[in-house]
DNA sequence: TTGTATGCGTTATCAT
DNA sequence: ATGATAACGCATACAA
């Protein structure tokens, strides 16, 4: 296999120009081609082996079909699903996905518009970006949907984090939790920043309180997670009222009641935990997690949108008129919570 | 932003000819063009906020600066880890990445080749792929590197997982086990069945032996690992003799923890569990998981040979002669094992 | 020192 | 029914 066949090859072999090959090939003869010479034009198509080239497709067609995905980290594996779901939207649509890690590489916002420009890429995914990034980005606004985050100048999908936050205020609250503590990701993302908050504003809106002594913030970084979540437990500790601690993500979750089994403090019997995620991890540490579903689909539904915006395809006309889509979460409850003490 | 400008564009604005523009914006001028002219250049493109079309460049230069990085299960951490690791790799020579989940597409190896042809992709890495898979990517094999699979036909990455089995058999050997059990993979991966196969040649040559009774297979997906893990411990349970239990992933062996801790099994105690990845979940599992380390950079090595291949890169000459180059692996000990009871 | 012309592989608009 | 020919945006050998 040397140089590929090109289609001015295939038309030297069929006897015909180059031009009734694209016709052919592309089913676009109908009453313009005899059935011979189309058939001649396939057959010599089959002989060379002949494959049209993409980039070339490409260049006529004025765009890539290619999109981005950019997610703070891929080896969390909510993002690694996000990323499966928003590939299988995508390659219905003809269109291929490739991932921008934002936490590995501080200049992903130059990069990724750079390519938009460079017309590498129609388009991307902005998975929680930071005020700073959104800022960034603001050249190729068009070319984006951002989730969990941005203004009115961007097509976005918002997840109902809120909600979420209620679900699991009403959950404790129902097991006799008053005061709770907080084991927060420390990163300047909205996302996170909001779950807090709404958890917060809800319990303060009950009768509950976030108590600031027994709240910490911790990189998703298991070794750190696993210091912070010591100093965390023992403040806990020391608080005898404080009978739960809810966490931004099931990772640091996870870590927590690892710790506490380490520790031997009973969970949930002297403290309930929750996280936010479902990840498959939830499922593997005994306890089990109660925690917050973050639907997985939400990657296809950003996906689709990004296309119907890039690629004008018909959608549902709603994008940027500075409503975001948003999305329901749920609460999975399992074993790590129960009645307060 | 109407239509992106061109260099053309730029070179009607600075009042000169399109290839000037090129020579100028491409650093090609040295003598050849007068610095005031250059000047006029350099300034119209900045206010035309000029980008040259990447998909233009391309063509011209017959490739993509595309490849693809096909493994098993994105989902999988350890996987996400190998991507990061090639993404870092690929971008240092100004290359980009998609990502192909085998397990979500059948019809993987025909898209793949389709755009390798196509010119679409440069080339790719596969990880650890069927033998039938194998056979279905002959037609590209020069555009390949396959880890953990293949034959002298292409250019290979190796993990030495013999010596990684070897490494838990003289663990579990030094620590009185003799009969194990064994919790593998459902999958026709060679990866899997040579860590298994591995460990059975280790053991049967040194007074040992995997107890096909106590010998289970379930898929990488964790409602099912948890149900046939459930099966295997009441076999275990059942012969007295059987010690330990080698797992052939750590999702596995967190899932087998995770019921042994249910059924009231003391990990290792009872049993000593020893698992495959090294991935987050064994340390956050308890007891933490002692584990075959796989280690991600192998992600990178891979990329840098198929980079090599591909993009004729100087590299070390030494691709394609049969041998495969061949990446260590380690034992990491935590608490899920312990010395025979 | 600069501009003209050609080609990369396609598709599409014309003539014939 | 088929074939020239002109784009698409860029790089480059060659002419001026």
């Amino acid at each position: 296999m040397n140089r590929p066949a090109t289609s001015t090859d295939v038309a030297r072999r069929a006897g015909v120009s180059q031009s009734t090959v694209s016709l052919v090939l592309r089913g676009k003869d109908e009453g313009r081609v005899t059935p011979e010479t189309a058939d001649r034009v396939r057959r010599a198509a089959r002989e060379l082996d002949y494959e049209p080239n993409a980039v070339a497709l490409n260049l006529k067609r004025g765009r890539a079909d290619v999109v981005a995905l950019v997610v703070p980290t891929v080896t969390q594996p909510y993002f690694a699903s996000v990323l499966v779901e928003a590939e299988k939207e995508a390659r219905q649509a003809g269109c291929d996905v490739i991932l921008f890690d934002s936490g590995s590489d501080d200049d992903w916002t130059g990069r990724l518009t750079r390519m938009v420009r460079s017309r590498q890429l129609d388009g991307a995914i902005v998975w929680a970006p930071t005020v700073d990034e959104v800022g960034a980005l603001e050249a190729i606004s068009e070319s984006l949907v951002l989730v969990e985050a941005g203004s009115a100048a961007f097509n976005r999908v918002d997840l109902q984090i809120e909600e979420g936050a209620e679900l699991v205020g009403e959950h404790l609250r129902g097991l006799g939790h008053r005061r709770v503590g907080y084991f927060g990701v420390r990163a300047p993302r909205d996302t996170y920043l909001r779950r807090q908050r709404a958890l917060r504003a809800y319990l303060d809106a009950h009768g509950g309180e976030v108590v600031d002594a027994c709240s910490e913030d911790a990189p998703l970084e298991l070794d750190a997670a696993e210091r912070v979540a010591g100093r965390l437990i023992d403040a806990v500790l020391g608080e005898d009222t404080v009978t739960a601690v809810v966490c931004d993500d099931d990772l640091l979750a996870a870590a927590f009641v690892a710790v506490c089994s380490e520790r031997g403090t009973p969970v949930p019997a002297r403290l309930s935990v929750v996280g936010y995620g479902d990840l498959s991890v939830a499922r593997l540490v005994r306890p089990q997690l109660t925690t917050v579903k973050l639907p997985p689909e939400v990657g296809g539904l950003a996906m689709s949108r990004l296309l119907d915006a890039v690629h004008h395809r018909g959608g549902t006309g709603a994008h940027r008129n500075g409503t975001p889509l948003s999305v329901p979460v749920s609460l999975v409850e399992r074993a790590s919570s129960g009645p307060a003490r």
